[in-house]
This record gives C-alpha cells, structure tokens and sequence, in this order.
DNA sequence: GATGAATGAGTGTTCATTCAT
DNA sequence: CATGAATGAACACTCATTCAT
C-alpha cells in the first residue's frame, strides 16, 4: 500500500507541475521536458505515466475541472437552500479565489481553445459545460417555469462564463466582487419578476 | 496602379487562406506550408508578405476583428437611433450569420487564447473588447445613471461573449435566435426597471 | 556608344555595391538582394548581368585585386628605381591607405577564405599571390644571389600579409606607419647583411 | 562517473566531425546535418549538446587553439631555455606537422575570417593572437630593448602567421622546413645585429 | 533592357517519444 | 521503477534563381 502510492503521487507531482507550467508559458507552447523539470523529475516519466502529452494534458484537465467543481460544491454547501443563495453560491463558487488567478484563468481558456479541436478534451468540456447548465437550471425550475427556467439559467451561465472570458484578457487584477455583483443583480432581476411562487 | 496592386491581393489572398486554415485545423497547428496550399501559392511567399508567422497571424486576427466590426456596423445603421433598438443591433451584430460559423468561433477562441500570451494579439483584443463595452455603455447612459449603465454593460458585453464561447462548444449548429432573444431579455429587463427617462 | 556603356556603368555599380556590402556585412551572409538595393537597382539585376551570385563574386574579387595593384603600381611609379626604394614602394603600396580601412580589410579576407573552397576565386588569389612574391624577388636578385633573393622574398611577402593579417583582427585603426617599419627593417637588414653589390 | 563521461565524449565526438568536415567543405557551407553524420550521430544531437551551430562553432575553434597551443608548448618545453632556442621552438610549434594539413590550414584561415563578423569568435581569435605576441615578446625581452622587443616580436608573429596564411592557399603540400628556415633566419639576424648582451 | 513577384529546395532548430542502462 | 541520452520528423524561415510583364 505504501508503495503503491508512489506512482499516484507522481502523477499528481506532474499534473501539477504540467497546470503551473502551463500558466506560465501557455499550452501552446509548453514541452514535456518543461514539465518534468517543473516537478522536479525526469523526461521520460511523463510518457512512461500517461503514455504521451495528450495523457498529460488530459489528466491535467480534469484537475482543473474538478478543482472549479470542489469550489462550487463547497460554497453550495455553506449556503441555504433556496434558489436564490444556491445560485448566489453557484456564481460566488465560479469566482471563488482559486479560479480567477490570471495563471488560472489563462490555463481555462487555452483548455477550452484546445477543446476545441480535441475529441477527449472537448468531451471533458462538454460534461462540464453542461453541469454548469443543469446545476442553474435545476434552482431555477423550483421558481420558473419550464421554458423560463431554461432560458434563464443559460443566459446566466453564459454570463458566468462571459465575466470570466472577459476578465482573463485583463491579465492582473479580476474584479471577483464586480463580476458577482452582476450576475447576481440578473438573478434577481429574474426573480424579481416572477409571481411569487417560492421561498 | 495594376501591379501595386498585386500584392494587396496576395495578402488578401493569404489571410483568407490563414482563416479558413486555422478554422480547420486549430491555430495551434496551422502551419505555413498549409496556409499557403491553402492560398495555392508557395511556401516562401508568406514570410516574404508578413514577415515571418506572427505578421500573418496578426493580420489574420485583424481581418476577423474587421468583420465583425463591419457585421455590427451594418445592423446598427439600419436599426432605429433608440437605445434599445441599438442594442439589438449590436447583440444581433455580434451573432449575425458571418460571426457564428463554427469555423469562426473556433478561429476566434483559438485568437482569443493565443492573446493572452502573445503582446501583439492581445492589445488587438483589448481594442476590441473595449470597444464592445463602449458601444454598450454608451446606449445604456441614454437611460440610465452612469453607474447603473456601466454595469449593465459589463453585464451585457460578458453575456454575448458568454453565449458565443458556449455555443463554440457545441459543435455544428449555434441557435443565434436563442441567443439574441436571451441577451434581448436582459435588456428588457434592465430598461424595464428604470423609471421612465426613455422609451 | 553611348548606350553601349549603359551595362558597363551598371556592373561597375553592382561590383561596388557588392564590395559594400561585403565589408558591412560579411561575405558568408551577404545577399543578392542587399547588393542591389545597395546599388539602387532590381533584385534580377545581378543574375542579368553577372549569370550568378559567383559570378558576381568573381568580378568584385577582381576589381579588388586590381585596386591593389594600382596602388602598389602608383607607389612604385614615385619610387626611384633602386632595389631599397622599389621594395619599399611594394611595401607602402599594400599599406596604402585605400587597403587599410577596416571594410577592406575584412573583405580581403573574406575572399582569401573563400578562395579555400572556390576554384575560380583561387585562381585570382594564385595569380595574385604569385606576382606580389615575383615582384619582390625581383628586385632581391638585384642585389642578391638567387637562392637568398628566393627565400628573402618569401619572407617580405609573408610578413606583408602577416601584418595585414594580424591588422585585420583589431577591428578600427590600422597602424600603417609601424607596418611599413617592421617591414622595412626587416628588407634593411637583409640588404645590410649582404656584401655590397649594389646601389 | 561512467555515465556523466558520456556527454563528454559525445561532445569531443562532434567537435572533431565538426573539424574534418569544416575542413572538407568550409565553414560557410557546413550544415549541421553534415556534421552529425560524420560523427555517426543524429542531427538533433548537435543543438542537445551545443544550444546551437554557434555553440558548436565556438567549441570547434577552442579545440583548434588548444590545439595549437598544445603543440607550442611542448616544443617549448623540449627547447633550451634561451632566447634563441625558445623563439625556434615557438616557430617550430607554428608549423608542427598537426598545423600545417590543408585541412588544418584551410579550417584555420575560415574560423579567422569569421571571426571579422562574429564577437564570440572574435574574441578567441584576439586571446590567441595576443598569447603569440606575448611570449615572443617575453623571449626578445630577455636580449633587446623593450622598443626593438616588441618590433621585433610584431615581426616575427606577422612572418609566422604570414608564412602560414600564404601556404594555404598552395592547396596540398606546405614546406614546413622553408617556412621554418625564413623565421629563424629573420630571429638570426635580429639577434646578430644586436650587442653581445646575450648568449 | 529592366523589373520584382514568385518559387521551392535547403537550412537550423525544436521536441515528443523511445529504449538501453 | 526511473533515467536521460538519442532519435528523426516536422517546423519556420531564407534566398538564389526564374520569368511574365
């Protein structure tokens, strides 16, 4: 058991070596050796782990994801249980501390550019992109209707995503209480008016 | 008059050939040679046009930006001079037919990653961004107090980037219907909440 | 007539605009295209008039050894015509003025490396070399019996190019006078050691 | 110890197939494929090693001064310690049988004319130039006045490097014992000409 | 005669991957 | 298990040369 770890502590070494290296140079331009330097280890262990970069990458971004899932689940998890503070923890979760890091957040979008042409990343994106949905809408649909419920929880994940797209490209400072303050005013202005079928 | 103009068709020539390259195949791994098959003209031409790959791909991403720059345009010149009427246009300029292709959402997240690491893409995308919001905000200040319409344009501005970096997931079909009508809703709402400075 | 030295003009143009060229930038990394924007002219040009790049190489090494020999040849035509005076006229030839400057010098010896590897440029740097030993020997015999008037005129004519030589690596300022001493006293002492058969 | 020799040997390895075939075909037109294949070795190799054809450029002409050096020395040290004696040694080690292949010679005179354009090379060159003069200049020292001294010892380094310069060019065969004879004789009579303060 | 747009072979260099140790 | 030396295909870029105008 204790030597059975060691293999999974190296790959958690690289997949962290490989999200920092990244945030400093770019998926584009990162090598393997970069990576195995960052973690301290050598070359040829990155292939002899996840059997060639796409290995890697793949790994890496499924950290990534769950790493924003743990935030959101976490701030759900400290939040009452209606709609409007699960969506609040929803939005709070998507800008928590630990997600608009510029090196964080220029790793997001070179991992959903190169989802783009990507099958097994893009799937990754996919399951993500639409958790997204589904956890807003769900909140929603205990207040909306059906049609509603749904129009609204996409307009307002993309507003999520839109407000961090637009946030990476400032490249220092992310405004996380701005960006909240926005999406959070779209949800109310939503609640705001519905017939008041909830809380 | 006719031979200067031979090279003012060659870069057109290649620029498109660099946009629809990059559509098929990713930014990250176009190369020249396929650009200037692409182009049916030889390898050496590119660098001998643009200097070396980073000027081709500077003029590329200036020529996208000039397309929906000019997609906007036309919407708004044949819109109404309300405010509302104006930000439709400008949310329809934004998913006007030109712009939703998945080749240009592809190619456009491809340009908007690559921004962040490289100086020259970024300050075109900043440029472009803010004049995003400009536009925005300066129809929101018709109607709205100055804090209020900026926020409402960062809201806006983040909702249609939001919603064309999620339909670039998709794939094939991006519903430009949808979308406008959400982005739409928020306007209304927005304007509806005000007292009646506007129309 | 008049027409007919219309090509004339221009290869003494591109010849000049070679040695230029070759002086700033070094004859490995010169271009065909530098020499003829250089010269003021089309890129076609050179290849017009001179077939190739060696062709046009071949002419400039030519016109730079002929600026040579008139140099030495001027210098000796002052010179009285006594053994001393006409050596000490080769000397201060090859340390004239117009051979000295940094641009020369480094092209000399750009042409003398790669006269190494280019059976045509060996040739002129042969014929060359050869006729600044015989004119030297000939003059040695003058006063010398022939196996001492040989191996004297060795000696001058390495130590002339020595000089040159060692010169060329200082980069700036190229002691003219202290050459042409050293390479005097070295002919003085040779002619001292002789019995005196001449003057 | 085993291990860490291996980049060493690799790297002597490609130094020498970067001497024979600089020697073969010049320096200008060396490829970097064209030394990896004398060496046996694969073409990547050379930049894994060297960073770049500089790097690898910059060793090769070290290895040649070492060499050069190395021959010097141990003519010297089999040499008397008196002036006359150590001034022959000096030129003997000039003209040692390992200096004077057309191979040697040709690869000598390309490293010196790239050395006009390139300051890494340039530097070594300077070093080694220098080092010459020097320690003909210690030898004439111990017997002349410092002003004849250094006269002297600018001529004799001239005449070596003269001597050596004009043999390249012959092609094949270079007489090291001419060559060696016209030095000497021109030490002798500086020597003979000078009051009896020496032996 | 003269131009300069176009070519395409050839270069240095990078880097994922392999494999003997 | 782990290393890191070695590979070689792929790339961007250069430049002598050609040829339609």
């Amino acid at each position: 058991m204790y030597r059975k770890d060691i293999p999974e502590q190296r790959k958690v070494q690289l997949i962290n070596a490989a999200f920092e290296t990244i945030g400093e140079v770019g998926l584009a331009s990162v090598t393997m050796s970069q990576v195995a330097t960052q973690a301290g280890l050598s070359t040829g262990i990155v292939s002899h782990y996840f059997g060639d970069k796409e290995g890697l990458l793949n790994a890496t971004m499924r950290k990534i994801l769950r790493d924003l899932y743990d935030a959101v689940a976490t701030c759900r998890a400290q939040a009452e249980d209606t709609p409007r503070a699960q969506l609040q923890a929803i939005i709070a979760g998507n800008f928590h501390a630990s997600q608009i890091t510029p090196k964080a957040m220029r790793t997001w979008l070179d991992f959903w550019a190169a989802s783009m042409h990507r099958p097994a990343l893009r799937r990754l994106q996919r399951v993500n992109d639409h958790r997204l949905y589904t956890h807003i809408c769900c909140q929603f649909l205990r207040v909306l209707p059906q049609n509603a419920a749904r129009r609204s929880a996409r307009g307002l994940a993309a507003m999520i995503d839109g407000l961090w797209l637009r946030g990476s490209l400032s490249g220092d400072h992310f405004d996380s209480a701005q960006a909240c303050q926005i999406a959070e005013d779209y949800v109310d202005n939503i609640l705001a008016l519905q017939p008041h079928r909830a809380h």
